[in-house]
DNA sequence: GCTGCAAAAGCAAATGCTTTGCGTTAGCAT
DNA sequence: ATGCTAACGCAAAGCATTTGCTTTTGCAGC
């Protein structure tokens, strides 16, 4: 039986802290022991819960990942995907974005999870616009138009991204229109 | 100074082939230790010469990702992607190919290289077409539209990648036309 | 509330990976 | 041939990881 509140849950949050505190100070290379330490923890606890260390950051950065709300409501299809473009971009843009996205890629579970967590937001876009009787291409254009071209670059190049990224490939992917679809 | 010859040369060639031998032996979690046993070398001299596992195994991944002959001139820029795309999809498909992705996109220095690669075999199939006269789009353009997007479902779902998805992308790729240039 | 069960944490010993200092081998240049 | 030194081997030291066992503690049933 699984166990989820009281101390095994105070444990996960002074876990998840330690990891963070540590990524703020700049600790180049953690380590399991130093972040065992710093969350008042045995070594051998994290290795238990979450396996090894590229697991744990990867549920760390999932969870940075895991958006505090809903994107913004501007009025249309287009502003409203340029907006969250520009916030995704901006959020991983930064060295610390680009270090989550790379956690997060590297085990085989939550980089799933990490995909399906764009495919919701992108879905509340197309919802939404499609309440307002908008045309807006499916869903999987939108995963190869936007959120795909940032994740390259972020993962394989060493390119600035900027808003002016964002904003060509959000024109882009309206461009087209192409493939434009009703629901899922 | 550098010493590319000789023994150098036949520890690396050793290494590189203990690793891809365990790999294709299945061996799950491969260690430096064992690379070193199967090599016939100590570790410190891998640690010494790639730093850590990460390091080696992306150096392994990046020779395998170096094309072993040109893209074939099939007549049109559109049959030449086609092409292309057709034996870049097929490659990652397989969990192999998957395996050498999200080896290459760990470490900082070898991921740039690997996009690197990708440019450089597009850029090749661009000048061929404009030397044909053809108008083709801009190279960005196409590793937006074409790689990231392979790269995205090789390091964030599960998905199968089939030459149906390929055929997709291209078309994608080629259908606005919006952005086409003339040279670099 | 109390009690019993078992999940999760602590502790410590054992294992195994990584680092490092130093002596040796062997490319490469003269 | 000889000298220089990059690269390797070896072995010891330093840590990270695993594991068996014990203790704590959340939760369910009285």
């Amino acid at each position: 039986m699984t166990r989820p509140g009281g101390r095994s849950a105070r444990v996960q949050r002074g876990v998840h802290d330690a990891v963070r505190a540590l990524q703020a100070e700049g600790t180049a290379a953690l380590t399991v022991p130093q972040i065992a330490a710093r969350a008042g923890v045995t070594p051998s606890t994290i290795y238990r819960r979450w396996g090894d260390l590229a697991d744990l950051l990867a549920d760390v950065a999932l969870e940075r990942l895991q958006p505090e709300s809903e994107p913004a409501d501007t009025g249309s299809f287009g502003t409203d995907l340029l907006a969250w473009t520009e916030q995704y971009v901006d959020e991983m843009a930064s060295p610390q974005g680009r270090g989550v996205l790379r956690d997060v890629a590297v085990p085989q579970g939550p980089a799933c999870a990490c995909g399906q967590l764009n495919r919701t937001q992108l879905e509340l876009l197309r919802q939404r616009a499609l309440g307002r009787g908008e045309q807006v291409p499916e869903l999987e254009h939108l995963i190869n138009a936007i959120v795909a071209p940032v994740a390259y670059r972020i993962l394989f190049t060493a390119d600035e991204l900027d808003a002016e990224f964002a904003r060509d490939l959000v024109e882009n992917a309206l461009a087209g229109q192409a493939r434009t679809g009703s629901s899922t």
